[in-house]
DNA sequence: ATGGTCGAAAGTCGA
């Protein structure tokens, strides 16, 4: 039997300010297929030579200029199925392929949503949720196995932020939308693997603020960042790795990668 | 502790 696919998933915070970190990722882990969120450049300026010179042949893109913008690289066949727009606005945040065998790969980048978690306040929050409201209708007559991957810009449990009490007023941990990002997994049983293969109570975290004087010795971090799959998929996941050294690399993005494997 | 730091862009804005 063939190794298991490795598929990555990385909020970058611009490609082109960060193609020294792809390098460092390749060279130390071997990775099939690698999902981007937030590239920030359109198609037309995508660092395509240079992603195949690592051998990612086929690519995939669902860019735009200054913002968002989600990308998928992969050395093996994939084909390119869908490009939603949950919110009707043309922002770039999903972009999915089929991959050999027939699984789909969905790649999101979820709004973050502003600052106040109240949408009379705050458009922008209830933005976030009318997103995930139209990904529950989409994710609940899937029906293809598939495996769903991004920067979903929620942590959910309280073990998926260094302090649950002074975060629950802060957008990415507050109820509301913590209520619903459980209805899009509840809709199609998606499989957090994150919490699959690193149980509660244990923290873990994805994402550390540009902001901390010092990321690692405050460590306030959150777990922003997940890979979900279907059911029928759960057996043939093998593993989930969290990069939380890439948090100290040069010129870091503020996310780290996660690298799932899976025997499909 | 309402600052702190990034990127894209050339103002600030979004994160």
């Amino acid at each position: 039997m063939s190794r298991p696919l490795r598929i990555a998933s990385w909020n970058i915070n611009s490609i082109r300010a960060r193609p020294h970190l792809i390098e460092q990722l390749l060279d130390g882990h071997a990775v099939d297929i690698l999902c981007l969120q937030e590239t920030k450049c359109e198609d037309n300026s995508f660092p395509r030579a240079a992603m195949e010179a690592h051998g990612f042949t086929h690519i995939h893109l669902a860019g735009q200029r200054m913002h968002h913008g989600v990308a998928i690289l992969s050395r093996v066949p994939v084909e390119p199925v869908a490009r939603h727009d949950w919110q009707a606005n043309g922002e770039a945040r999903h972009i999915a392929v089929r991959l050999p065998g027939g699984t789909v790969l969905h790649n999101v980048y979820v709004p973050a949503g502003g600052d106040i978690p109240d949408r009379t306040q705050n458009p922008k929050f209830g933005q976030k949720l009318d997103f995930l409201g139209r990904m529950t209708e989409w994710s609940g007559a899937l029906a293809d196995p598939s495996i769903l991957v991004g920067d979903f810009n929620i942590a959910p449990h309280p073990e998926d932020v260094w302090d649950p009490k002074a975060l629950l007023d802060v957008v990415s941990h507050a109820p509301l939308e913590v209520e619903t990002l459980g209805r899009l997994q509840q809709s199609h049983g998606w499989i957090d693997l994150g919490r699959h293969f690193v149980p509660r109570p244990e923290r873990l975290y994805t994402w550390w603020s540009y902001r901390a004087s010092d990321w690692q010795a405050s460590n306030r971090g959150r777990r922003l960042d997940h890979v979900w799959c279907s059911p029928a998929l759960a057996g043939t996941a093998r593993g989930l790795t969290t990069l939380v050294p890439a948090r100290g690399w040069q010129r870091p993005s503020d996310h780290v990668p996660l690298i799932a494997e899976f025997a499909l």
